[in-house]
DNA sequence: AGGTCGTCCTGTAGGC
DNA sequence: TGCCTACAGGACGACC
């Protein structure tokens, strides 16, 4: 489900219900997610403030007062909703469909103002793992990362770089987080059609001069931040999972000009082709061969 | 060492 | 209706 916009528009959702407060009971329903919990997961948990919550890439960071970060990721399926004191998601809607289904309630956290907070993950490919803040540098799951699309690091110059002596392709080096962390397959190949770049195209040829419409890298990295900040102001896209956490849909998937839209026009205004799919790496791309280069 | 592929898991949509 | 297959927003680990 959940990539850089939608983790983001979980976290927003989160913040209200977390932060400045204080864990007073954590659960877990099951042993594991992706992996196993860890053996001290409830106790580093318990009695414990939120004292921020923050994101890298697709990760939720929770900050806590012990000086331990939580750390949570949504892998494919995964969603968070709010529970007020009063049992109801979000003002006027305690009956969404969603709420009914609860088998797959792994994690809850009850708030000290009386909130809950629940984990719910079909697929099970979410973690959640407690790290010392002190050694979060040195933690294998965010160590790798790339930069952040919308952070300043991230520019025309850093994305050619890292792609130069790429040998895949412009699709399957963005879908690399060790490139650029947060993109994933939606995306990936709404950035691509924003650029009039073909997935196909070969990494390495992203650099070129600077200027002019030969200018591929700087096209891309614009495409890249508009496209993340359109979503998150949508509040993501739903497909099948992504709630936010009121329960309420994202609605950017309306604003998809190529990803879901196989065998439909182009929407680029002047362009005549038919969006395409193919897989790439074993996983859909959606394009259109007439206007992405 | 970088790149590619299979795999984890459940749910759903579409074909017959 | 029911059964089967294909596919889904991620990313790790084994393999070449």
């Amino acid at each position: 489900m959940p990539e850089l916009p939608e983790v983001e528009t979980v976290r927003r959702g989160l913040q209200p219900a977390m932060e400045g407060a204080t864990i007073v009971r954590a659960e877990t329903r099951r042993k594991d997610l992706r992996f196993p919990f860890q053996t001290d997961f409830v106790a580093r948990l318990e009695g414990q403030t939120v004292t921020g919550l923050g994101r890298r890439a697709k990760y939720l960071l929770a900050d806590l007062a012990s000086g331990d970060v939580l750390l949570m990721h949504l892998g494919m399926s995964g969603s968070f909703r709010v529970i007020d004191a009063a049992g109801a998601t979000a003002p006027g809607d305690c009956h969404h469909p969603r709420n009914e289904d609860r088998a797959h309630d792994h994690v809850s956290f009850t708030m000290s103002s009386g909130a809950s907070v629940i984990f719910n993950d079909p697929r099970r490919f979410g973690y959640m793992k407690v790290i010392a803040r002190t050694v979060l540098n040195d933690e294998p799951l965010l160590k790798g990362l790339g930069p952040e699309p919308l952070g300043n690091e991230f520019d025309a110059a850093m994305l050619a770089r890292a792609c130069r002596d790429k040998k895949t392709s412009l699709k399957a080096a963005l879908l690399d987080q060790r490139v650029v962390a947060g993109l994933g397959n939606i995306y990936v190949c709404e950035a691509l059609f924003r650029a009039h770049l073909s997935p196909r195209r070969l990494a390495a040829t992203l650099a070129s001069k600077t200027g002019g419409p030969a200018d591929r890298a700087g096209r891309l990295v614009e495409a890249i931040h508009d496209v993340l900040n359109q979503a998150i102001k949508a509040g993501g896209s739903s497909l099948r999972d992504h709630r936010q956490t009121t329960g309420e849909l994202g609605y950017f998937q309306h604003s998809f000009r190529v990803y879901d839209r196989e065998g439909e026009k182009c929407r680029t205004p002047t362009c005549r082709g038919t969006v395409k799919r193919f897989t790439q790496n074993g996983r859909s791309t959606f394009w259109c061969p007439v206007c992405q280069k």
